[in-house]
DNA sequence: TTCTAAATGATAGTAATACTATCTTATTAA
DNA sequence: TTAATAAGATAGTATTACTATCATTTAGAA
């Protein structure tokens, strides 16, 4: 049996389906390859056009800009891994177990994942340490927040919040210490590769070591 | 007595020196309002020219680009907090105390210090919380700090570091913590003032309660 | 199978951005 | 007083971020 994992994402994020088509595909696999290579700043629809071997103005049919490609990505990350953390901590009963088994999954780089070709999820995860928080970090943010744009990002730090308070009920601070793991995941392994006096892991470029500093740090506020 | 504090600023940030006169000093003042108001996406040489009154060339004689202009502004915010750090926390023996005042500095909004009259601070420290990362969410992040651009808020994260150390000498990731606490101190006020579901705080912008989150992160985390 | 609508390709054009260059005038320091 | 230095004025270029139009291909319904 051969699965599909097919992500609804949000119809305000494109002009044009992109999964709906070839070029739509392209577009998404091509965007990442070109964000990872040289970043986001200098990554232009024009020269996604060329890559592709298409014009600019065909991909203006499908997003409108290149931030709602950007958030078109990020939310799609999003959502795959809380698909992932839904999978990961099904049969779970202990919130504890869950709970680690959710920073790792934040934590530790993804294999490229087979059920969605057109996405590579290894370095679409490199992408979102270093681009993703300025998706929202824009002077649009209330805009596309209303869009509901940030959806699969509240989503998931909602399922993590609620996994905190299964571990503690009483614990005050379920959502911003969701959304505090989820942002330091990815920012100390950006601080770990790029800036790593910032961090205590050195040059290792070990994500082991990010998982213990996040579960010391969230096991030790969470306890009872 | 007039105290006027004026900032070493790293050669390398800069072209000629913009607090050396009086169209440098008018750039840095002006951009910073810029930015507040449109976002960084939307600020250009141009239009910063045309407030202060100057040409578009004039601009490009101090600054390489508006990256390094921001990377100034957010050295310089990081070497004036470093500052206030150190003021704030002298004669204080008990590192406890120390970290609290540290914690308070960093997420509490200032008010406009007189002693810098060419910066505001207070829409500084805005600026900072949206704009702060892209300082060095870039590709060419190792390529600046090779040229020592983030010294600044790496010196602001040693100097945290050392404190939590103080807190607790076999606390393993005073750095991790210490960068987790400074950018915390901003994400959780950019996500309680424009993604609140991200954080427990509401609609409130009651930023007490983010330094409340804040001081339960740290002190449950580095406690003997 | 044919017709029709939708998607794509090809090309052109515009305003703004991100610079660089040059020349002149004002300022200031030796 | 002169000689450097900073600033103002103006012009120009390549690239970016779009929009518009028309022709061609493709896919689905009649």
């Amino acid at each position: 049996m051969e699965l599909h994992l097919q992500i609804k994402m949000n119809e305000k994020l494109f002009l044009r389906n992109p999964e709906q088509s070839d070029l739509g595909k392209k577009i998404i696999l091509h965007s990442i390859q070109l964000i990872h290579k040289n970043g986001f700043e200098s990554f232009t629809f024009k020269k996604l056009a060329e890559d592709i071997g298409t014009t600019e103005a065909g991909i203006y049919r499908y997003f409108e800009n290149k931030h709602r490609l950007l958030i078109y990505i990020v939310a799609w990350y999003w959502s795959w891994l809380e698909y992932r953390v839904t999978v990961h901590t099904n049969n779970i009963k202990d919130p504890v177990v869950k709970l680690k088994r959710v920073i790792k999954l934040l934590a530790i780089a993804v294999e490229d994942d087979v059920k969605t070709s057109y996405v590579n999820e290894s370095i679409l995860h490199q992408i979102i340490i270093t681009e993703g928080s300025k998706a929202y970090l824009t002077k649009k943010v209330s805009e596309d927040n209303r869009d509901h744009l940030f959806k699969p990002y509240k989503d998931l730090c909602a399922k993590i919040g609620d996994i905190i308070l299964e571990c503690n009920p009483k614990y005050k601070y379920p959502k911003s210490l969701s959304s505090t793991i989820i942002e330091m995941a990815h920012f100390q392994n950006f601080f770990m590769n790029n800036l790593p006096a910032l961090t205590d892991f050195g040059k290792t470029k070990d994500e082991s070591k990010i998982v213990a500093f996040l579960e010391e740090l969230v096991f030790s506020s969470i306890k009872k």
